[in-house]
RNA sequence: GGCGCCAUCGUCUAACGGUUCAGGACGGAGCCCUCUCAAGGCUCAAAUACGGGUUCGAUUCCCGUUGGCGCUACCA
C-alpha cells in the first residue's frame, strides 16, 4: 500500500469550527496511526469571501488543539504551496486542458441569463440545473467571444447517460445518475478554480491517499470522481463524517451556541477535553472507554469503527469531560493556568506563593470543572470574607456561636504548625469541653473562614489559610456577627 | 421539488442474525458516605421510528412509509 497522507483542508472563514476540529483530527490520527502524513491545505479561493488573518487564527487554534500538521502553511513541504489562492496558474493549465480535450468547455452564460433559466426551471417545477447552452457552441462562435474578450468561466461535462459508483469508507457504495449532475463551473470568470477543481487537482499533487471530510460533500464527490478519471489519474480513498448538529438536530451553527474552537479555549476549556470530546462524536473504541489522550486516540483510531449519523454537540458531556481531564493534570500544570488567571483577575497584586496556590489547587479538585472555579467557587482562598452569606448565618450561627468561636481562637492559638489533624482535634476537644456537638463549632467556623456555607472540608479551609490568618477571620466574624 | 445520506434511552453510543427481560457514559431521580458542597459507591427511570418481508430466529439483512439532515452557486 501506498503511503497514508491525509488533508485538512477549511477555507479561512475567520476561526476553526468545532466539526472542522473534528474532521482535523480524524485526518490527524488516521495519518499519525498509519505512519503517515497530515497535511494543512487553505481553500481560499473564493476572493469574494476572503477574512482577513483567518489563515494565522486557523493555523494558531489547530496549534492549540494539539493537532499538529507535518506539512502545510508556514512547513512547506515537497509538494506546497499549500494555500490555493498560491497555486492559481496550475488550476488554469488544467481547466484549460480538459477543454482541449473536449472534456470541458467554455460558457459565456451572464449571471442574468443564468438566474432567468433558474426560474423557469423553478416555475415549471422541474429540478434546477444548466441548461447547457454553451456546451455545443460553434467553435467559431468560441473563438469570436474569447478574442473579444467575453467574460466566460470553464464547465467540465458531465456525460449524458450512464450512473457512477464510488465508494465511501463510511457509507459504502454510491451511485448516482449522471443525469442529476451538473455541468459545474471549475473555472470563475476571475480565474479562479472552484472547489471542485482545485481539490482534484490539490489531492492528486499532494499525492492524498485519503480524503475525510464532511458528509456535506458527499453529494460533489461524483463530480470529482469524473475529474480525476477526465485527467487519468488514480482516485483517492473517500471518507464522508457524518455533520455535528444543533441540539434540535440542525446543523451545527452559531445561533445555538459556540461553534468556534477559541470561544472553547476563551472559556477555559482544555484542550485535551475539547479533542477528547469530538474524537468521540462520531468514533468509540468498540469497549466501554470514553476518556483518551491524544496519543491513546492516536493508537486507538480505525475509520471502521466512525459511525454514519449525525451527532448532537452536547455541552454537558464536554463540561463533565473538562473535569475528569483536568483533575488528572498534574498540579504544576494546573499551577501555571491559575497563575496565568489570577493575573488577569482582581487579585492580580496579590502575591500568593506557589506552595499557597498548590495547597489550594489539592483542597479544590473535586470541586472544579474548570480552573477560574478555583477562584470563583472559592474566593476565600484569595481574600478574606467581606460578608457572611445570609441563608447559612441564619441556619447555622447560634446566639452562642460567637462564644464557642472564641474559645476556638484561642484553642488555635496554643497549636503549634498545627496539621489538619491537630486542627480536628483541637476542635473536638473545645467541642467536649463546651459540652456541645462538633457540628455546633464547624458551620460557625466555616462561615467566619469562608463567609459560605459550603465548600472543601473545614480542617483542609483551616491548613491552607494557615492558623494567623484563621484566627485573624475568627476574630472578624465575631466583631461582625450580632 | 429533485438527488443523496441517515434512523437504538433526552444526548453520545455498544450489540459486526442467536451467551440481550438491548450494555456503558453524560444528564435526571433516590439511597449510602458525611461538618457543608463536591468527589466516590449503590440503585432507579429512560431506546431499537412505523409497516412488510427473508430466516428456526431479527436492533442487526431486504423493501416500503415516515421523519431528520445534506446538496441542488462563477461559496466552500
Amino acid at each position: 500500500m501506498t503511503d497514508v497522507r491525509t488533508r485538512f483542508a477549511p477555507s479561512p472563514t475567520g476561526f476553526l469550527h468545532v466539526g472542522g476540529l473534528r474532521t482535523a483530527l480524524y485526518n490527524y490520527l488516521l495519518a499519525k496511526k498509519e505512519g503517515g502524513t497530515f497535511v494543512l491545505r487553505i481553500e481560499d479561493t473564493d476572493q469574494s469571501r476572503k477574512v482577513e488573518g483567518a489563515v494565522e487564527n486557523l493555523v494558531d487554534t489547530l496549534a492549540w488543539s494539539g493537532v499538529q500538521y507535518d506539512e502545510g502553511p508556514g512547513k512547506e513541504g515537497e509538494y506546497g504551496p499549500y494555500i490555493q489562492s498560491q497555486r492559481i496558474t496550475l488550476y488554469q493549465k488544467y481547466a484549460h486542458q480538459l477543454v482541449g480535450e473536449n472534456k470541458a468547455y467554455y460558457c459565456f452564460c451572464t449571471a442574468e441569463r443564468l438566474k432567468e433559466v433558474r426560474e423557469r426551471q423553478i416555475a415549471a417545477k422541474l429540478p434546477t440545473a444548466y441548461d447547457r447552452h454553451c456546451r455545443n457552441l460553434p467553435k467559431s462562435e468560441v473563438e469570436k467571444n474569447l478574442k473579444r474578450g467575453e467574460p466566460h468561466v470553464i464547465r467540465m461535462k458531465i456525460p449524458l447517460e450512464g450512473d457512477l459508483t464510488f465508494n465511501d469508507l463510511i457509507r459504502g457504495d454510491v451511485t448516482i445518475s449522471h443525469k442529476i449532475l451538473d455541468d459545474q463551473v471549475i473555472l470563475k470568470s476571475d480565474g479562479y478554480p472552484t472547489y471542485h477543481l482545485a481539490v482534484v487537482i490539490d489531492d492528486h499533487f499532494m499525492k492524498i491517499s485519503h480524503v475525510i471530510r464532511g458528509e456535506e460533500w458527499l453529494s460533489s464527490t461524483p463530480k470529482h470522481v469524473l475529474l480525476f478519471g477526465y485527467f487519468g489519474w488514480d482516485v483517492p480513498r473517500f471518507a464522508h463524517l457524518p455533520l455535528l448538529l444543533n441540539p434540535d438536530k440542525s446543523k451545527l451553527s452559531k445561533r445555538q451556541g459556540d461553534v468556534a474552537v477559541e470561544e472553547y479555549r476563551l472559556k477555559g476549556y482544555l484542550k485535551e477535553a475539547l479533542v477528547n470530546f469530538v474524537a468521540l462524536l462520531g468514533w468509540n473504541p468498540g469497549d466501554e472507554r470514553e476518556l483518551f489522550t491524544l496519543e491513546e486516540l492516536t493508537k486507538e483510531f480505525s475509520l471502521d469503527r466512525v459511525g454514519s449519523s449525525g451527532a448532537v454537540f452536547n455541552i454537558e458531556k464536554l463540561d463533565w469531560m473538562n473535569f475528569e481531564h483536568l483533575r488528572r493534570k498534574p498540579v504544576e500544570e494546573v499551577l501555571r493556568m491559575l497563575k496565568e488567571y489570577l493575573a488577569n483577575s482582581d487579585f492580580k497584586e496579590k502575591p500568593f506563593t506557589d506552595e499557597y496556590l498548590s495547597s489550594v489547587i489539592d483542597t479544590m479538585r473535586e470541586r472544579m470543572n474548570f480552573v477560574k472555579d478555583i477562584v470563583e467557587k472559592s474566593p476565600y482562598f484569595f481574600s478574606p470574607p467581606l460578608s457572611y452569606e445570609p441563608n447559612a448565618l441564619s441556619k447555622r450561627w447560634k446566639r452562642s456561636s460567637s462564644e464557642h468561636l472564641k474559645e476556638l481562637g484561642e484553642a488555635f492559638s496554643a497549636l503549634n504548625h498545627p496539621s489538619t489533624e491537630d486542627y480536628e482535634k483541637a476542635l473536638h476537644a473545645v467541642a467536649e469541653k463546651l459540652n456541645i456537638a462538633p457540628a455546633e463549632l464547624i458551620h460557625p467556623l466555616r462561615l467566619a473562614l469562608s463567609g459560605v456555607g459550603s465548600g472543601p472540608g473545614l480542617y483542609d479551609i483551616l491548613h491552607v489559610l494557615g492558623k494567623d490568618e484563621s484566627i485573624r477571620r475568627i476574630q472578624a466574624a465575631i466583631e461582625r456577627i450580632p
